[in-house]
RNA sequence: GGCCCCAUCGUCUAGCCAGGUUAGGACACCAGCCUUUCAAGCUGGCGACACGGGUUCGAAUCCCGUUGGGGCUACCA
């Protein structure tokens, strides 16, 4: 096993609060989550909130419980970088003090004026070359004359191999290497600095992250270098693509975590979903328990290529985990979704029933909530469009009528027992079973699909079902469709 | 423009590193079975090595190139 597969691990997951918790995001905390899990150690939880535009205390809350309701556990954390800006500003300055860094006195149109020159006539432009380092009189001068100054890393002029655990060894060119600003000239720090500060300080052996900051690694493992620490190993994850094949947007469909959770998606469900979207475990396997991943896992086995997402494959494991799942798991879950359907006081006992009997053909929480509605009322709205078909059938009433005295007669009330009583009242009257099943089921639903007639018919209750089908024999009295005579 | 990454069925992928498989599985789609409906389940079908050169007895697999996607190239993250 090569020694960056060796734990225990550091790593950490560290997102910008710059809105919900992305798929892509979530997908790279489960990565992170497997590794620690597999290797041991620590997985850290990191806000990169140095944007203060862009980012929100409301942001930074929402990713913490979708990475809460994801089930992916963080070990330390979340730690904010804003806090760190001071820690930050004082690695730059020692790196100045070390002639590791020194100041530039461009401004940033002058930068910019002289970038467009150099390629406009099809050079390639390097800061190093276009300007180079100010002596240290020149600085100091312009220092005390109170020239505005950002600071720049002193990149040495060499090749820098990342050993990317995703990728292999991928090298960059010396002509590559740039020199490039740590600290603004309003003294914040950078990006790539307030990164590498974090992950020296916070012990980060492993920086599993997206594939766009695979060009940005030469400069961090320069900068490890300038700050004297050890380089972690990198692994660079490739993105997820919608269903056009473009980075996935709100265009092609749902993105971020939360929405999924709102369209009733089991969060286990998610979590295998996107587990398998990028790494596999090597064999068949694709419903797997998060212990399996774990035991699975391997950092090599990640996949180089970006992957589409899509929703209709983690539709039907949404489905395998509603199947499958523990009911407590179901009821758990399904809470919210009954509450949105007017059931939020609905008995955990009653509830496990109906979960039971209907859990096969729900393919979310959503569903299944909307699916169990109409056993808490206390009648059913007949559709005349579902219903024409049976108030064209004069005697249909009578057989309904005598086949709910029969139930009624029933001390165990039974899918079997109630079964029975229709077959037999169907041979009696030599008629086929459909004949009753069909207008049995919407009397006592009030839909033409569902579960087994019976099931519903027991889920429904001897007292109820009683009720809803002297209910539905009135309704097709009153309501009946003469049929033409021939 | 420069640097870097990627490329197997429509989609997710196994196989590639250690060349020899009827290129395997899953989702979706189609058909059949089951059946009281709708699902689920079961069985079968459809369907891929981006292209072009090498190397080799033999290439999805190794090498080069092309094409196509993507990233970086900021005093954004």
């Amino acid at each position: 096993m090569p020694v960056e597969l060796q734990g225990p691990v550091r790593v950490r997951f560290a997102p910008s609060p710059t809105g919900y918790l992305h798929v892509g995001g979530a997908r790279t905390a489960i990565y992170n989550e497997l590794l620690r899990r597999r290797l041991g150690g620590v997985n850290i939880l990191r806000i990169e909130d140095t944007d203060k535009q862009r980012s929100d205390e409301a942001m930074t809350r929402q990713i913490i419980d979708a990475l809460e309701w994801l089930g992916v556990e963080i070990d330390e954390g979340p730690f904010l970088q804003s806090e760190r800006l001071e820690r930050h500003r004082g690695e730059a300055l020692r790196l100045l003090a070390e002639e590791k860094a020194y100041h530039c006195f461009r401004t940033p149109e002058e930068l910019d004026a002289r970038r467009q020159e150099i390629l406009g006539r099809g050079d390639s432009y390097r800061y190093k070359t276009a300007f180079g380092v100010p002596t240290r009189d020149e600085a100091e001068r312009r220092i005390e004359a109170g020239e505005p100054y950002a600071i720049r890393l002193k990149v040495p002029d060499e090749e820098i191999v990342v050993r990317d655990l995703v990728r292999g060894d991928v090298p960059f060119p010396a002509e590559a290497q740039d020199d490039f600003i740590i600290l603004r000239s309003d003294g914040t720090p950078t990006y790539h600095l307030s990164v590498c500060v974090d992950d020296v300080d916070m012990g980060v052996t492993h920086v599993v992250r997206g594939e766009d900051h695979l060009s940005n690694t030469p400069k961090h493992i320069a900068l490890f270098r300038a700050l004297g620490a050890e380089v972690p190993a990198f692994g660079h994850l490739p993105l997820i693509l919608g269903t056009d094949k473009k980075r996935l947007s709100k265009r092609t469909g749902a993105t971020s975590v939360e929405e999924f959770r709102d369209q009733g998606i089991l969060p286990r469900a998610l979590y295998n979903y996107l587990a398998l979207l990028g790494w596999s475990p090597g064999d068949d396997r694709e419903l797997m328990s998060r212990e399996e991943m774990i035991e699975a896992f391997s950092a090599d086995r990640l996949l180089k290529s970006a992957a589409v997402f899509d929703p209709d494959k983690l539709a039907w494991i949404s489905a395998q985990y509603m199947f499958h799942s523990d009911l407590s798991v179901i009821v758990e879950h399904l809470r919210p979704f009954l509450t949105e359907v007017g059931l939020g006081e609905a008995p955990e006992e009653r509830l496990r029933e109906l979960i039971e009997v209907h859990r096969l053909r729900a393919k979310t929480l959503r569903e299944l909530a909307e699916q169990l509605v109409h056993y808490f009322q206390d009648g059913i709205d007949y559709d005349d469009e579902l219903t024409s078909k049976f108030r064209r059938q004069a005697e249909l009433p009578t057989l309904l009528e005598e086949l709910s005295a029969g139930f009624a007669t029933l001390d165990d009330y039974t899918v079997d027992a109630t079964e029975q009583v229709l077959r037999d009242l169907a041979t009696k009257h030599e008629v086929k079973a459909g004949f009753l099943i069909h207008p049995t089921r919407i009397a006592m639903s009030g839909s033409k699909t569902g579960p087994g007639v019976f099931d519903v018919v027991v889920a429904v209750g001897q007292e109820e079902g009683k009720r809803r089908m002297s209910a539905f024999v009135e309704y097709l009295k009153a309501n009946p469709i003469e049929t033409e005579a021939e």
